[in-house]
DNA sequence: AGCACGCCGACT
DNA sequence: GTCGGCGTGCTC
């Protein structure tokens, strides 16, 4: 048989192999193949990907040093398309060759023969049986197919007001897929939202088509899955995030169902933008690109305004339900006439209301516990967590001051740890407290709360949901697990206790937060035939978000928060870069944050002269070492360029053997 | 990362 | 003499 030099990369987390190698090889040797080589002075063998092959070795490597590809897998094997992706994320995360490599492969065994258990498996069809699709619905369909025929490659931003039936329309389209002879990648934002998706397909599809991809599976089933898709059994994936990766060839078409979730930007290294991966995987297929939610992100918006992406609108509910009605209450006035309490008496008067025609009630509070902060009056000083410095809540029902970030828990004190004085004081309203407080204004109708500390797991949540719909329940109190993807027929009134909260978290995505989660849980209200009602409650309602989404306004949400945007220059006018720099000296770490941000400086890169010095990143925890970052607002064109720069300035990090490690991310959620 | 080499001190 | 500690350097 022909020999062959490939280059190959090594199945190894260090930067310090982090590049090709050349191996002599069979010529059947092809690009994605995963070959074991020996490697090293022991010549050990290691796992490796082959990205290259017919290569001509370089000069200065003498052929009595290149050492034979010893064997091939005979199972796991990606694609050109895969290991094209790989290689861009690569450069355009600033990361490891290997940290790309194992979000294609997956990290199970296969199951032994026979052995093998599907995921989901006693999950049943369910679905709105086909109706008719309205109008709106026909067009978009015929809009997307249309492209998807003429394999232009477009995005796709489907703004679609709740119960438009964007659910429908991605049925529609991924049948399309198929019928072309091409595969079809569906992902919604959190795993627990999958089993629902898989509902909607398996009324509409055979079993066997359909694989799922998400982290909860275990090794085993991951790995089954995978090769399902990639032996070209199942033509749909379907999953959280990580399912872009599905190693399917000839992709018609990838959705990402509330597009505008920040569960779609991954948080642990690689730390990848889910949609960018979609677009490059689908360049390689000229698939469309499904974009779909009830309030985008600024960002997506600007670009379908821009033309970068293609705008749909479906302005109509399914059912022709109007959509519930919005009061906002301003609570400055309800504190100057006198009432300290949670609920004003707008909110009161409509509980009791709707309490009493038989229907149920949902009051939303983002925050968990029974106070927020605590903090002493003469000193003023708040109790924080010695970890995480940020404050500590303090739970009512465990009796404890709990950090919500490390869930460490102490004991309440006595008196002020800072002076000494015993006069403490709890301020913020957590979900406890709500809970404290309906059952005291409303003890003949039973309450139950939704938040992370009730729901431990999910037959938990499952009992919580179902005595809730049943009517067993007739006020609901929750965070966000109480806004997302549940439809209870019964409620005629949702209460947001304070839309302060999320709005001043300061981030510049506070407001556009704000807007989707009032938008969300308002949409809770009146599922059934009657219009619902929704109360929100702020000491700024004349905030600009908050009066959009009480008329429903998302255009006109947009168009002011956009031009914030291009004020202050945060995205979508620049990425937001941060580079953090780690290490068990202090000093090491500040030093190389500011040599970063002087060789970002003299690289003469657009805003680096406005690169601030160098802070300690609040929320890193690691034992004995620190963390100090500089962040830079790059102007749009620039973040490749800059992210070159790091992963160079990386490198002499490495060469001069600096004991630091760098990490780079764009746009975090997260805060620093 | 993971491994081998090498140069030091402490032991039978 | 030689066993094993970990600092150093290299990997096609």
């Amino acid at each position: 048989m022909s020999k062959q030099y490939v280059n190959l990369i090594l199945d190894q987390n260090s930067w310090h192999t982090d590049e090709p190698f050349t191996y002599a090889a069979d010529g059947d040797i092809e690009v994605g193949d995963i070959v074991q080589v020996p490697f090293g002075k022991g010549n050990r063998l290691k796992r490796a990907l082959v990205i290259e092959t017919g290569v001509q070795p370089s000069k200065d490597l003498s052929s009595a040093h290149i050492k034979e590809v010893a064997e091939k897998d005979p199972d796991l094997r990606l694609n050109q398309e895969m290991v094209k992706t790989m290689e861009w994320m690569r450069q355009r995360y600033g990361i490891k060759y290997y940290d790309a490599l194992h979000c294609f492969i997956p990290p199970g065994k296969a199951a032994r023969p026979g052995k093998s258990k599907r995921p989901y498996a006693k999950t049943k069809g369910e679905g709105q049986e086909v109706k008719a699709l309205t109008d709106e619905q026909a067009s978009a369909v015929g809009r997307i197919e249309s492209s998807m025929d003429a394999g232009k490659g477009e995005i796709f931003l489907l703004h679609g007001v709740t119960s438009s039936g964007k659910t429908e329309v991605y049925m529609q389209v991924i049948q399309h897929a198929l019928d072309m002879g091409q595969t079809a990648i569906l992902l919604v934002p959190e795993i627990a939202l999958t089993e629902q998706i898989v509902r909607r397909l398996l009324a509409r599809f055979d079993r066997d088509e359909i694989a799922v991809l998400h982290s909860k599976l275990t090794g085993r089933e991951r790995f089954d899955e995978w090769m399902r898709l990639r032996k070209g059994e199942a033509h749909i994936a379907v999953g959280a995030r990580i399912g872009v990766f599905a190693p399917l060839e000839n992709i018609g078409v990838i959705i990402l169902d509330e597009e505008h979730e920040s569960t779609y930007k991954s948080d642990q290294t690689p730390k990848y933008e889910t949609v960018d991966v979609a677009v490059k995987r689908l360049m390689a297929s000229k698939g469309v690109l499904i974009l779909g939610s009830a309030t985008p992100s600024v960002v997506s918006y600007e670009r379908a305004r821009e033309g970068v992406y293609t705008l749909i609108e479906l302005k109509k509910r399914y059912n022709k339900t109007p959509l519930p009605l919005v009061e906002l209450v301003d609570m400055r006035i309800e504190l100057r006439s006198g009432n300290t309490g949670i609920f004003s008496k707008r909110l009161l008067k409509a509980m009791s209301g709707t309490l009493a025609s038989g229907k149920q009630v949902i009051l939303f509070q983002n925050r968990r516990g029974y106070s927020t902060f605590i903090s002493c009056r003469d000193c003023g000083e708040s109790l924080q967590c010695p970890d995480c410095g940020i404050s500590l809540v303090y739970h009512k029902r465990e009796n404890a001051a709990v950090c919500h970030y490390c869930g460490r828990r102490f004991p309440l004190p006595d008196k002020c740890p800072s002076c000494g004085s015993p006069r403490i004081k709890y301020f913020g309203v957590g979900t406890e407290q709500v809970e404290e407080a309906a059952a005291r204004e409303f003890p003949d109708y039973p309450c139950a709360r939704l938040d992370l500390d009730t729901a431990k797991n999910r037959t938990e949540i499952n009992r919580i949901i179902r005595s809730f719909s049943k009517g067993e329940t007739k006020i609901l109190i929750g965070t966000q697990l109480v806004a997302k993807g549940l439809d209870f027929r019964n409620v005629g009134l949702v209460g947001v206790i304070s839309a302060d909260v999320s709005l001043n978290i300061p981030d510049y995505r506070s407001t556009e937060r704000t807007f989707q989660l009032v938008t969300q849980v308002a949409g809770r209200a009146g599922r059934g035939s009657e219009r619902g009602l929704v109360i929100v409650q702020s000491y700024t309602p004349e905030n600009f978000a908050l009066k959009a989404s009480a008329e429903h306004d998302y255009k006109g949400f947009f168009q002011q928060e956009i031009m914030v945007r291009k004020f202050m220059d945060y995205p979508p006018y620049t990425d937001l870069i941060i580079a953090a720099f780690t290490s068990e000296s202090e000093a090491v770490a500040i030093e190389m944050a500011e040599r970063c941000k002087a060789y970002l400086e003299k690289a003469g890169l657009p805003n680096a002269k406005k690169i601030l010095v160098p802070r300690l990143s609040m929320n890193f925890k690691g034992k004995d070492s620190f963390r100090y970052h500089i962040m830079v607002k790059a102007p749009r064109g620039s973040r490749n360029k800059y992210i070159y720069y790091l992963r160079y300035f990386n490198r002499l990090i490495l060469k001069h053997k600096v004991d630091c490690t760098m990490l780079i991310d764009v746009n975090a959620y997260s805060s620093y």
